[in-house]
DNA sequence: TTGTACGCGTTATCAA
DNA sequence: TTGATAACGCGTACAA
């Protein structure tokens, strides 16, 4: 592997020369320029952009910590993040925390040492060490899929509660009385827990009793969106609409609630959260919060840059969601619910 | 930021028991061990695996080059492949070729540089000079969702021309004859390519005839699998069944043949291949040919890291497939198709 | 416009 | 078991 040094004799130039070529062509004059462009090429001659990382302290990197990549939402986050960084040359060490604290907790500690430039990060605990010690040693970092309005840091986020609030209310609208909820685990994630909280409101507003047996909290799965809504219907008074606290779990209680019998949407309204690219090629076509992915990725990237070109203010970004209106969901039938 | 050379002074030993006490603590008296560990911690010492990695000629991170972290499929490689790196202690750095060359060309310029110890690589093109020049300069890389089974590199992969085989087999075997296919372009990728071979064979086989009108070449998308669908089904003699080149596209065509009115699975049998996690939860659940995703990344991951280890012999890896029969596919009707 | 020389944080070599 | 020091490839003052 050739160097500057291999360059700088090759083209009868010093070191300092070749890396003026690199850096900055104008800077020096044309004839010098082509020699050292033609040496280089000579001993195909690579940059060695971790050199420079070690002299500028810059590695030109981001860490970007996400629950899991299977989640397309998360996906979708991930290519704006990408999207953004390519645009800027700067590239993404990504890495998976599965909702687990611990491994939140290493990534970091890992991505620190590989001197990242800054993280983006989805926490599965706001009042951690994890974030404390990043806002206490001034490490660049901003918090994708936030649910913080106010803090000392830079995030990106949707309102949760209201989500929670517009799936509920539009679900009431509709005429249902008993609406159950799959919920992501609170212990995993508080937007789950803040999209509960619009839930309840919203039912009481609307002077509708809170019935706690019609929550049932999981993990963010297929499987696990599909058993839990088997739980609901086996319930002695099921709900006749639930509320699923994304759209991944959504389409694991669709199947679910089919498997038992009933038929969508006649029979059972569903409404998901995300609007995931597929939601609308589900059958039927799932009712969902729109949270736009893809632009908060890209939002979190260039919030994180230039916090790192230059320590500001933190900004908290807190996106436009939207009821997306699509088949799952129908006015409750007059007949009462399917019985045993 | 405190170094080494901060932690010495501060335990009053040289940098370089420093360093032995990070890497190999028990070459060094438990006694001086512990006052370097308190200073350690009394200056926070972050360790820098950059200055370690220029040193040591290893950044102890892999580049991992696909299409797109959109399709399901890549997530689930990608996941394989991270699980893989942790493991490792190696960091992984995602790229998007977008099934473009420059693209891919541009991410292998730009994560050499970056010193990446090696590449995992879905290429989309062969016989490009990216390959060319990676054998040539001897740089550890392996393909995923490789087609290939010999060459001077490792790859894994699965036989696709065999996989559209068996899914268009499945299909005469329910009394099809005019079975359709919807490919990815075979310019972004020679798998779509190879699977239409199968598919053509396959025909061949059993006396099917083989009608190009019944091929449209697609890119791979959810919104490419519903039109190129509708064109299939425009025609003035429509097939019966369809085989798409991925679970992805066939989601798309799944609505799209909905949308012009068909009942499926009765009136149109449709087969994926890659068996995504979702591919049991469409509607109606989807017969696809299985290729093990996350397995291949993890043993592409499996494979550079101990080519990087130890340069040895090339080993091409063709994951086992195999025909996953659901509800998406059925015997054809007696009555004719649907006539305009 | 170009060159010299030093420094970045760590590991590795060799000597003690 | 420990210490002194060169080396890694590059950027950057500073000097010429």
């Amino acid at each position: 592997m050739s160097t500057i040094l291999d360059v700088a004799r090759l083209a009868g130039v010093s070191t300092a020369t070749v890396s003026r070529v690199i850096n900055s062509p104008d800077s020096v004059r044309e004839e010098t320029r082509e020699k050292v462009y033609l040496a280089m090429a000579k001993c195909n001659y690579k940059y060695n952009a971790l050199a420079r990382g070690f002299v500028t302290k810059r590695s030109n990197t981001i860490g970007l910590i996400i629950p899991t990549i299977n989640n397309p939402v998360f996906a979708d986050s991930t290519l704006g993040v990408q999207e953004y960084g390519d645009a800027n040359n700067i590239r993404v060490i990504l890495g998976n925390s599965y909702y687990k604290y611990s491994q939140e907790e290493n990534l970091v500690k890992v991505l620190r040492e590989s001197q990242v430039d800054g993280l983006i990060l989805t926490t599965t605990n706001l009042k951690g060490d994890v974030l404390k010690s990043l806002i206490d040693e001034k490490f660049p970092f901003v918090l994708l899929f936030s649910t913080v309005k106010g803090g000392p840091f830079s995030a990106v986020g949707i309102d949760n509660y209201r989500g929670g609030y517009l799936a509920t209310e539009h679900l009431v609208s509709l005429g249902h009385k008993r609406i159950g909820m799959v919920a992501g685990n609170f212990s995993m994630t508080d937007r789950s827990y803040h999209r509960w909280h619009g839930y309840k409101s919203c039912l009481r507003n609307n002077k509708i009793s809170y019935d706690k047996e019609l929550l049932v909290q999981t993990d963010y799965s297929l499987s696990g969106g599909r058993d839990s809504i088997k739980k609901l219907l086996g319930l002695p008074s099921p709900p006749t609409a639930v509320f699923c606290s994304n759209d991944y779990i959504a389409l694991g209680a669709i199947k679910g609630a089919r498997e038992t019998g009933l038929i969508l949407p006649e029979e059972l309204s569903i409404v998901g959260f995300d609007d995931m690219q597929t939601a609308s090629y589900m059958v039927p076509a799932l009712t969902t919060i729109r949270q736009p992915a893809y632009e908060m990725g890209r939002r979190a990237a260039e919030l994180l840059l230039s916090q790192i070109e230059q320590p500001s203010k933190p900004i908290q970004d807190m996106m436009d969601i939207a009821l997306v209106v699509r088949e799952s969901s129908t006015a409750v039938r007059e007949t009462t619910h399917k019985e045993e």
